[in-house]
DNA sequence: TCCATTTGACCCAA
DNA sequence: TTGGGTCAAATGGA
């Protein structure tokens, strides 16, 4: 049923890339495009989690539970340094995955599909990766242009001091991690990138100061990410993370190597949002009782998101990544 | 020596 | 004027 699931947001991105002309003027319908596929590939690794028994002795609060998991449940699978996700504090919503399972038509169609997907996001743990605390209406202002240089808007030169804007600059993510419970509970969960705290400060209102990072790779590489984290007045266990511009270290070809994409879960600011998908959720499920359909093709779904996200071109890279997935795709709605 | 962290001071938008 | 965000010198560890 997972690879149903796959299959599903393999056709809806394959849509998306056919319509890419008519979508690129419409910012709006494109995120929502995306937040769609993203959504199905999060239901995909719920479903995974689910359908792994072992998954709730790992619970715990803090991130170490999902990558012990992550490792024990794929050994292909490097260790994880995924950010701690709120799915480590919430039990899954079993009640709404059997909801989908029950119409196995459900899968074929689109509409069904989409309010089950939405049901289930709003009663889902999964508040990080599912963006349930995004600030969708910040997060658009990420790829805003430059009214005059055209360039995205988080791409700034940068201006004197005095004209530095301070505010509002960029877009901005809001979520909510789980800290560690154990060991430094001021050290914030890794979210695959490095950052280089800069500033300190305490914030009026709140028992707990406020940490300021940026990226380590700001200075060779004009990397404007940052990041501020901060612990919850009524949940100290609970970082408040708000991510502002989006790394553009590991997108330059001299940029350093970033920590593995493919395992890890960076900030979820829209070009690098989909890498936690990289996760090899196909062979994840390896282990498992029900063995993939397509042992040979490890769901290239990182390159995909890369390629969706950070290729210019996108038709001659789409058509590749998913050729055999549409073919796939095409034999499974025959034989049903 | 290099790099990260700490922390007081400074800047600036509201 | 104030609070949040950033700078940069001082400090410490590898």
């Amino acid at each position: 049923m997972e690879e149903d699931l796959i299959l599903y947001g393999c056709k809806l991105a394959k849509e998306m890339e056919q319509n890419l002309p008519m979508l690129a003027n419409q910012p709006e319908a494109l995120l929502a495009s995306c937040e769609e596929i993203i959504t199905i590939f999060n239901n995909v690794k719920e479903r995974l989690i689910v359908s792994q028994g072992n998954m709730m002795s790992f619970h715990g609060r803090g991130g170490a539970g999902i990558q012990e998991w992550l490792r024990t449940a794929s050994g292909s699978l490097t260790p994880a340094t995924s950010a701690t996700t709120s799915v480590a504090r919430e039990p899954m919503d079993l009640l709404s995955a059997q909801a989908m399972l029950r119409d196995p038509s459900n899968f074929h169609d689109g509409a069904k599909m989409k309010g089950l997907l939405e049901q289930q996001q709003s009663s889902s743990g999964l508040d990080f990766m599912l963006g349930g605390e995004r600030d969708i209406s910040r997060v658009g202002a990420i790829d805003e242009v430059h009214p005059k240089t055209n360039a995205p808007d988080f791409i700034k030169t940068s201006p004197p001091r005095h004209q530095r804007r301070r505010k509002e600059e960029g877009g901005k993510y809001v979520t909510t991690v789980a800290a560690p419970q154990m060991g430094n509970l001021d050290i914030p969960p890794e979210d695959g990138f490095t950052w280089r705290k800069y500033g300190q400060k305490e914030i009026l209102g709140s028992k707990y100061p406020r940490s300021y990072y940026r990226c380590t790779h700001q200075k060779f590489y004009d990397c404007p990410a940052k990041k501020q984290v901060q612990r919850l007045d009524n949940d100290p266990f609970t970082f408040e993370l708000t991510y502002r511009g989006t790394h553009t270290c590991h997108m330059s070809s001299t940029a350093p190597a970033p920590p593995p994409p493919e395992h890890t879960l960076p900030p979820p600011s829209l070009p690098t949002n989909s890498h936690w998908l990289s996760m090899h959720i196909i062979q994840g499920a390896a282990g498992s009782s029900t063995a993939p359909r397509f042992p040979d093709c490890p769901l290239p779904v990182a390159d995909m998101a890369d390629a969706m996200f950070n290729s210019g071109s996108s038709s001659s890279s789409m058509d590749l990544i998913f050729s055999s997935m549409d073919e796939k795709w095409d034999s499974e709605v025959k034989k049903d």
